[in-house]
DNA sequence: GACACATTTTGGA
DNA sequence: TCCAAAATGTGTC
């Protein structure tokens, strides 16, 4: 198991990974310099559209919050789904959904970011939702700067 | 074992 | 049209 991080605006992004498998990933204010996988840099710097070949340990096994993961995990890199759309696609209700946000071990790679309520109000994040709205904003700059 | 959650939908006033 | 309550699965205390 190895731990890195790297910068994304304010905060940092503590990766824990292992060869392909990402284990956790974690915002925080501090954290100490490490090595992450070139897709995280390539990612947050809106160089990559995903973490391909990369996986995360979240999307393997079975249960509800699998099912949930990986429904989020499919949804395209700039657009949004709301807690309802994945609950429907997870066969199971919102409330569970939100729940499985909230407790996501590996945001960016669950891009949990592109949940949104069904309103179109951003929802909820944790710690912050000012990432989450960097992150929607990376993402939609970044797709427009490639159509164009 | 009870309770807290990053929601949504429906029914009644 | 707006407000209140129910549905529902998992992790933590």
């Amino acid at each position: 198991m190895r731990q890195g991080a790297c910068s994304f605006g304010l905060w940092k992004v503590a990766v824990d990974y292992d060869d392909m498998v990402v284990h956790r990933v974690r915002f925080m204010r501090t954290a100490p310099d490490g090595p992450v996988p070139i897709e995280f840099t390539r990612f947050l710097a809106g160089k990559g559209t995903g973490f391909a070949p990369l996986t995360s340990a979240a999307l393997g096994g079975d249960g509800t919050y699998a099912e949930i993961y990986r429904a989020v995990s499919r949804i395209p890199y700039g657009e949004t789904q709301s807690y309802g759309e994945i609950a429907k696609a997870a066969e199971t209700h919102p409330r569970v959904v939100g729940n499985a946000m909230a407790r996501n071990p590996t945001p960016l790679i669950v891009p949990c970011h592109r949940v949104i309520s069904s309103d179109g109000s951003l929802g909820g994040f944790s710690p912050d939702l000012e990432i989450k709205k960097s992150l929607l904003q990376l993402e939609k700059s970044s797709l427009r700067r490639h159509i164009s």
